[in-house]
DNA sequence: ATGTCGCTCAAAGAGCGA
């Protein structure tokens, strides 16, 4: 079984590239994020028609997260227990759903925006929470599978240049830990750094992707078990050229199962 | 040159977020 995580920048934009990828990558389940549309306007129908059943959680043009699959989407559920909110809003960033006996879980985590700023408060206290879900999910003895947009760079070699990233979010000391926590507290374990090398995201700004002056932020959790059933790991940087890319690639995923 | 993109409001381009 194929699972991929692709962060879309806006699933209207760029829902021909996603059709396109589904069926050349021949992808089962896809956890799709910052569909930066209402669930409503989620094109349900369009995956509908190449296979895959659909769900989405979405509030406005921010955010926003969806699930496709071919091989079942069960139980859907948007957000988690004691999520934060940012201005008493509860964001779209998280939604599960059961797609072939796996708790697949599509994430964006928030992106913290500056280490003085609400928003890193925030994303610390987002993750710590998340945390203590996927906690009680991997207790509960069920095959679990978060992956998303993590916004954290947790290995220096994560980013072009540490320099440029002096005082910056995404590679601070306690984002680190707290993405660490999800293998040591949650006990999952990442499947995808030490399988294949690469970056995630390249800015659209500044040349950043010619440059390949990339980032790593986008990654998959999964229970030991399921880890061990991992039998290959690609990042489709291919998807980042030609006109209408989204800033992100997708990160795919084979199961033995 | 913050070398871009996608969204909304209210109907062109500013403002926001990343």
């Amino acid at each position: 079984m194929r699972i991929a995580t692709w962060n879309v920048n806006s699933i209207r934009a760029r829902l021909e590239r996603v059709l396109a990828f589904l069926e050349r990558s021949s992808t089962d389940v896809l956890a799709i994020q910052e569909t930066k549309c209402k669930a409503e306007q989620f094109p349900a129908e369009a995956f509908a028609e190449a296979g895959y059943k659909a769900c989405a959680s979405g509030l406005n043009q921010w955010n926003g997260v969806a699930i496709v699959s071919r091989v079942g989407l069960e139980k859907p559920a948007e957000s988690f227990p004691n999520c934060p909110t940012f201005k008493d809003q509860l964001e779209p960033r998280a939604l599960f759903a059961t797609c072939n006996g796996i708790r697949v879980g599509s994430l964006y985590v928030p992106h913290g925006r500056a280490l003085d700023d609400p928003h890193y408060t925030y994303k610390l206290a987002w993750l710590r929470a998340l945390k203590e879900y996927a906690s009680t999910l991997t207790a509960a003895g069920e095959q679990v599978a978060l992956m998303g947009d993590w916004n954290v760079a947790p290995r220096d070699s994560d980013v072009w240049d540490m320099a440029v990233f002096e005082n910056s979010t995404h590679v601070s000391a306690p984002e680190r830990e707290a993405f660490a926590a999800f293998e040591g507290e949650a006990h999952l374990v990442e499947v995808s750094r030490e399988r294949v090398e690469g970056y995630t995201y390249w800015d659209y700004r500044r040349l950043r992707f010619p440059k390949n002056e990339g980032m790593r932020i986008d990654w998959m959790f999964a229970t030991p078990a399921l880890d061990k059933t991992v039998s290959h790991v690609e990042i489709d940087r291919d998807e980042r050229k030609g006109k209408g890319a989204s800033d992100h690639v997708p990160l795919i995923v084979d199961f033995d199962l």
